[in-house]
DNA sequence: ATATCTGCAAAGACTTTGCATGAGA
DNA sequence: TCTCATGCAAAGTCTTTGCAGATAT
């Protein structure tokens, strides 16, 4: 499929800017990455592509992650159950634009929204303008969550 | 001193309505938070406690802190370097009221700032509103954080 | 060819749990 | 008194590292 095609030119490209391998593991992984609109684990990553691909092991799974937050390709986040989270931050057939989070402080389900996200990046914009100025830092990224409790918890 | 007094009974309030005991490895624990303007880790909060209260145990630290951040006295970071990070939320002796931090991927060192804090705060007030009601979910707390380089690193 | 990448096993780091002793209301 | 809290040791999780064999350019 031509949807297929237009994946793989778009990360063949971005690997060969950052100097690294398009194997098949790294492949594999991030085709389970662009599809899924989750926040996956590493774990779950693992689970995920070794349905597509057994040879997988877990610890290329935690490297490319790595590798794929240093290259801007993925996003990392920890939303307090003890394990790190991983979801896809650029790429070809993305389920979600640009979005924040509900953490639910009991039950860790994670809601993501999409509201007032205009306001949002209009204020964190300018936010980040001064920041950057005031103490010389250099901003990639940004993140916003609410916590407390979800519906079926409170 | 009289401020010691005024500390005092504003925790022992606190804990009296959360029905928990201000035992003293707690009011050791509580008197690092209140005086420090970091955010400790469980170790670092281990060692400074262990300068004024040495029968201290690191377990001891993990449980009150766990329990200090359910009772909402202090929270609790996640700001990628593998291990969580506390600071006192409220408290009668606070170095800094609320802030939001700009964290450094690449030595990990975190800068407050309290900057726009007004705008956002007001903004967030909105989406807040707006959220719980369309989402059922009853918020009780936000973070919002910028990743990048700080100034020594970029 | 040859610099990277991979998977396995082992190690590392942080955090939690079991349990007998000790302390607070 | 009697429930709750503490500390130690041990266990549990998630994540990283060492290394020999496999792979991509």
């Amino acid at each position: 499929m031509s949807e297929h095609v237009v994946e793989r030119s778009y990360w063949d490209r971005k690997f060969k800017e950052s100097h690294y391998r398009l194997t098949k593991p790294r492949k594999a992984i991030l085709d389970v990455l662009n599809k899924t609109g989750d926040h996956l684990s590493a774990e779950e990553v693992y689970q995920k592509v070794y349905d597509i691909y057994p040879a997988i092991g877990l610890t290329t799974v935690y490297r490319t992650l790595e590798l794929l937050v240093q290259i801007g390709v993925v996003l990392k986040f920890d939303f307090g159950d003890g394990r790190a989270r991983y979801e896809l931050n650029i790429g070809p057939d993305m389920k979600k634009g640009h979005h924040h989070h509900l953490i639910c402080t009991n039950c860790h389900r994670i809601i993501d929204y999409t509201e007032f996200i205009d306001d949002e990046v209009e204020l964190l914009k300018k936010t980040e303008k001064g920041l950057s100025r005031k103490y010389n830092f250099e901003i990639h990224n940004h993140i916003i969550a609410f916590y407390g409790l979800c519906a079926r918890c409170r």
